[in-house]
DNA sequence: GCTTTTTTGTCACCTGGGTGACACATAGAG
DNA sequence: CTCTATGTGTCACCCAGGTGACAAAAAAGC
């Protein structure tokens, strides 16, 4: 009942797909590339879960979503046909950030992402993959903070951002993780986008409970309350 | 007074730069690389400008931000010692997303992202950059659209994804961009991490000062208006 | 040390947007 | 064409967080 696209360079050049590539490329890939048909809201990839594919949306409605500290989801990206997900899959080791699900019956094609990137660049999958995680690695955690940042208080906001100080300009300390970095409560504030009064009760208010506390100017953070207090599932090294 | 440090191998090492690449090849990229000191507060690059760059923050820290509509500064991220920033370089024809400044001293080398890929990978920088563009290219567009919603009010925050939705989605009309896609009120609220009732609310008032019409289910937008009420400055084509 | 400037802490008050509730409209399904 | 689902419009009410104001405490100059 439901027909089968013919997907062919002709029909990547319509979707504006790989529009660097050249005829001979596109057509090795296509080659590689499982079609599947994928019903409405059905789940494509979950968060957590290894990447190991990198998928073109040939038709219909694709989203990226995640699942919010009190539990809602939060719809990050709709994704239009000829764009390509799953991209977590060029960096190694990491696991998808978001779900994938069928906004709407589509068409999608997936390939490994070794393929693709020798497909299309000749170079060994490792290299590409090594330098894109020095580069947009760090990008991607910046999206990850943002995405999250959605729906939650302020609390859980400066949570989610000191937990990325910490592992950015953290280092070990017999009391948790020492912060080398002197902060201001307005710094703070216009990271995660709130009023310094408020900042200031809720530093006092975390401080209070422990979950972090101050040596002169410097802070030192306990990054398991912290994870606790973001909403973060415990463990996600 | 400021004593220049020494960028060798040594150093890149111990600041876990560059850990994927041989000795030789950082030896290179450090050939090509003019080191400079930044005074605290002074702006390395401007949010629009275009970008040719790439830059490797040596010692200090670095703050990358955004000016919202409201004409705040919003605090996007705090580079660390080792980090690479200013990565739209790697881009073709992209302009810088943030504004960078010194947030303390800093001591920073750039180098062009040419020599940067050709050094650590080799395969053309034209091939690299178009492959960057069409994998992770969209992922800046979600971030910039996070970013933007710091600090913004609902009504801008809808602008802004309908702006985006018009993009990806959005086909010329008559009367504006028609979005080919059936978008319930809640699809948006989930969008922009409102209420359902209140996007409901917002929408009425986009209709009634014609940013926007609907045609059965279906939006028509009007960008120039949307940008407008979103608050961006109004040509960025 | 003393003085000036920058941060922090804590108010009281206001407002944008969340919540629940319910009527009405629309669209599929049969 | 009717019945049921799902979406839309509009309330009244509440609360997290913004704003302004000001005093106390730290830092930074000198």
């Amino acid at each position: 009942m439901v027909r089968t696209p013919i997907l062919n360079v002709a029909t990547v050049r319509r979707l504006k797909a790989f529009a660097w590539a050249t005829d001979p490329q596109v057509e090795r890939l296509l080659s590689h590339m499982r079609l599947q048909y994928v019903e409405k809201r059905t789940v494509l990839f979950n968060e957590g879960v290894p990447s190991d594919s990198l998928y073109l949306l040939v038709s219909g409605v694709a989203k990226l979503s995640l699942r919010s500290p009190d539990d809602e989801r939060v719809l990050v990206s709709l994704v239009a046909p000829g764009e390509l997900f799953g991209i977590t899959s060029l960096m190694p080791g990491m696991h998808r950030a978001f779900r994938s699900e069928a906004f709407s019956d589509c068409w999608v094609g997936a390939v490994r992402p070794e393929i693709f990137v020798t497909t299309l660049l000749d170079c060994p999958f490792a290299e590409f993959s090594a330098m894109m995680e020095g580069t947009v690695g760090r990008w991607f955690a910046l999206l990850y903070r943002y995405t999250h940042f959605q729906n939650s208080s302020l609390r859980q906001k400066l949570a989610l951002a000191l937990l990325e100080l910490a592992q950015k300009f953290g280092v070990r300390d017999a009391r948790g993780i020492l912060l080398i970095l002197k902060l201001t409560h307005e710094d703070l504030a216009d990271l995660v986008g709130a009023s310094r009064q408020k900042v200031t009760e809720h530093m006092k208010e975390l401080e209070r409970q422990q979950v972090l506390l101050r040596d002169r100017r410097r802070l030192i953070v306990h990054p398991d309350r912290l994870r606790e207090t973001a909403g973060l599932p415990v463990e996600e090294k």
